[in-house]
DNA sequence: TGAATGCTTCGGCCGCGGCCGAAGCATTGG
DNA sequence: CCAATGCTTCGGCCGCGGCCGAAGCATTCA
């Protein structure tokens, strides 16, 4: 064996994540919101129990991080890392074979906007990532990313202000869409750009899913912002 | 539950690779070259039939792709995607709790360089992406990366053609480094530089290890076009 | 202070899946 | 054509780990 240790750690994680029920965990709190344990036994589909004992193991692994509140025990997503982790997987198995795949309308909505982590994902996001990119307030090269000066004053305008905890993260990256299999804009510009939506009342978190909805300003606002018109 | 199929799909991947003779297997095709069935056995530490019912699985979820040449039976990673969500789990392990890890002559070699699917990584490629950025030829906004037109003539000269399988990838993409914590150069650039150094035969690939070595007329090339001095 | 709620720990059951030996195909070479 | 090599299929063993019931803490509230 040429690198045990590497080898062994990539396994654990994995297989860390390959269990239903911690899948199903994670997934719940991808948009980056932190729940209880309760909540989270529903979405793991198993008792309280069990599902203490996978959070246990999540949380040593570092892969989600504990916070109590009372007798509340609220989780999150240790780091942007373990997202980018799950997407990159979930990008994996979209490319899979061809398989049963339901398309109701909870799926559909997961399709056309759902917060991932902490920036946008899905159609609204790729259509975003577009207009911006045409209208000349980022730079798309070769799935590389850049804010321009234009850029800067315009998101200035929309209430953004991109400057605050600098250094700590990227600007603006791209992140590649399970769905649309194109990039939209992650980093901080990505989170800002869900933040400053959510603030304004254009969108709307659903209440057990990543999905979100948009509201009747939601819908005015992306077209006269962005130029976007909402299926 | 909120939505069946994803949480199901995302644990079949991440279980897929989650077994530790599987996470050996793809691991050893990490550099992107093909192996044949007997010389995964031998890296995933179990049997040939074992192995046989592991690269099966691999082949159905097209993890991995089979070539099959006479009596050998040559296997290779089935896509880019399979390598970036290695890579992303890497970083997961990494940022995890301190543990045992043994940092052998095998290991130093790792970090020093290695080739990551296609491209380099490790010290070597971070460092080159430096100097590639400070000379201008290429730059790195927050995450971000392309290719100058300085660089377009830089990378011509070094005798790169960088149009040739045009659209069908990005031309130059950053990749975190799990050993480095930084970003190095992926994307048809990071190909094409790992590539040509292999061709000038500056660097050699390892038998039986993602690690490369350096040749002599390697210390010459980097350090005279690159900048680079070898630790 | 006692009851209710939320979560964890303990103990034991059980099934999935990894493992190997033996046997069965395919290809190559003498 | 037979032996050797490389790989896969089959069958059965076995242990790890997920699962839940019951019980045990911790916190809140009446």
């Amino acid at each position: 064996m040429t690198n045990i240790v590497s080898g062994n750690s990539l396994a654990e994680v994995a297989a860390l994540i390959g269990d239903p029920a911690r899948a199903n965990i994670l997934q719940a709190l991808a948009d980056g919101r932190a729940l209880t344990a309760g909540e989270l036994a529903w979405h793991a589909g198993v008792s309280a129990q069990t599902t203490s004992g996978h959070l246990a193991k999540l949380t040593e692994a570092r892969f989600i991080a504990l916070e109590k509140q009372g007798r509340h025990h609220y989780f999150r997503l240790a780091s942007p890392e373990i997202a980018t982790a799950m997407e990159a997987l979930m990008i994996v198995a979209a490319n899979g074979p061809r398989r049963y795949r339901p398309t109701g309308p909870k799926d559909q909505a997961m399709r056309t906007a759902r917060t991932c982590y902490d920036h946008l994902a899905g159609w609204l996001a790729v259509t975003l990532a577009d207009r911006l990119s045409a209208r000349q307030f980022i730079v798309l090269s070769d799935g590389a990313a850049a804010v321009t000066e234009e850029g800067h004053r315009f998101f200035r305008d929309f209430g953004l202000n991109l400057d605050e905890p600098k250094n700590t993260r990227p600007l603006c990256r791209t992140c590649l869409d399970w769905s649309e299999r194109r990039s939209h804009l992650a980093g901080r510009l990505g989170a800002g750009l869900c933040q400053r939506c959510l603030d304004l009342g254009w969108i709307k978190r659903g209440r057990d899913s990543r999905a979100v909805t948009f509201t009747p300003q939601g819908v005015e606002g992306f077209r006269d912002t962005f130029g976007i018109t909402l299926p």
